[in-house]
DNA sequence: CCCGATTGTTTACATTTGTAAATAACTACG
DNA sequence: CGTAGTTATTTACAAATGTAAACAATCGGG
């Protein structure tokens, strides 16, 4: 029933850090945001408001601090927009949208064998 | 030099179309269109103007037919955005990306056969 | 207990997106 | 040659997005 609200690419990074690390308070998101990207403390918040008015997040108060978490699950987040992607991208098709990444990767010799096991269980199945 | 224009999802439908059949009528953009979307000719005709001013589709006009074709590869393009989606979505990092995508699809034996070959021929290089 | 600092809320504003109707231009049939 | 029918261009408008400042509430130190 739970409605997945819409998650811009700018709040990724926000759902990101609260997934990680949750329960986290807004002045902690600023941190690790501000680590790589340029924006400032007033346009995170404007994103924190918005997630939680999207459903995205929750807070519980302590004082005049919030703690966040998130209100949706990050698997589910995940097969919604990844869905997305592949209908639009790749017209639907995942062998060519796994082949671009494969190509377009650096994966390790590890992350290789992983993958290759993973094929073939999904193959027996 | 050449600033790849975003393209949104809406607009990915129609320059999947494009780049499928260019150079392409107008009118055969919409009726391939209207097969799976709701769109009115009119959205689409929206859309394809948008797109061209954007630098995304250039067309030859044969009296007041235009027929469209691509101004950017469809190669970059999909690099591009699917740059922005791994970073967003997943962090940067390809192999939970592909994980997902393995799990979640419907991969025939003929699929998987041909991506366990292009793993392998990844990691001999 | 007051005041500066911190945290959250409201307001702002330009751009992009989805959605389409109104209008203008042109072409082809009668 | 005029007019109905295409086609393309312009205009419309609400919602979402990126970006942030202004304002309000509150907490902690002196």
């Amino acid at each position: 029933m739970a409605e997945l609200p819409e998650i811009s690419p700018a709040e990724w990074q926000v759902m990101n850090v609260v997934w990680e690390r949750q329960p986290v308070a807004a002045s902690d998101i600023i941190k690790a945001l501000q680590v790589d990207s340029e924006w400032t403390p007033a346009t995170i918040r404007t994103f924190l408001h918005r997630l939680v008015k999207k459903g995205a997040l929750k807070y519980a108060a302590d004082g005049n601090r919030y703690f966040y978490r998130s209100a949706v699950a990050k698997s589910a987040t995940i097969r919604k927009v990844s869905r997305s992607f592949l209908q639009s991208v790749f017209g639907g098709e995942t062998e060519p949208l796994i082949a671009h990444f494969v190509q377009s990767s650096n994966l390790s010799s590890d992350e290789i064998e992983q993958l290759r096991q993973l094929l073939e269980r999904k193959e027996a199945k």
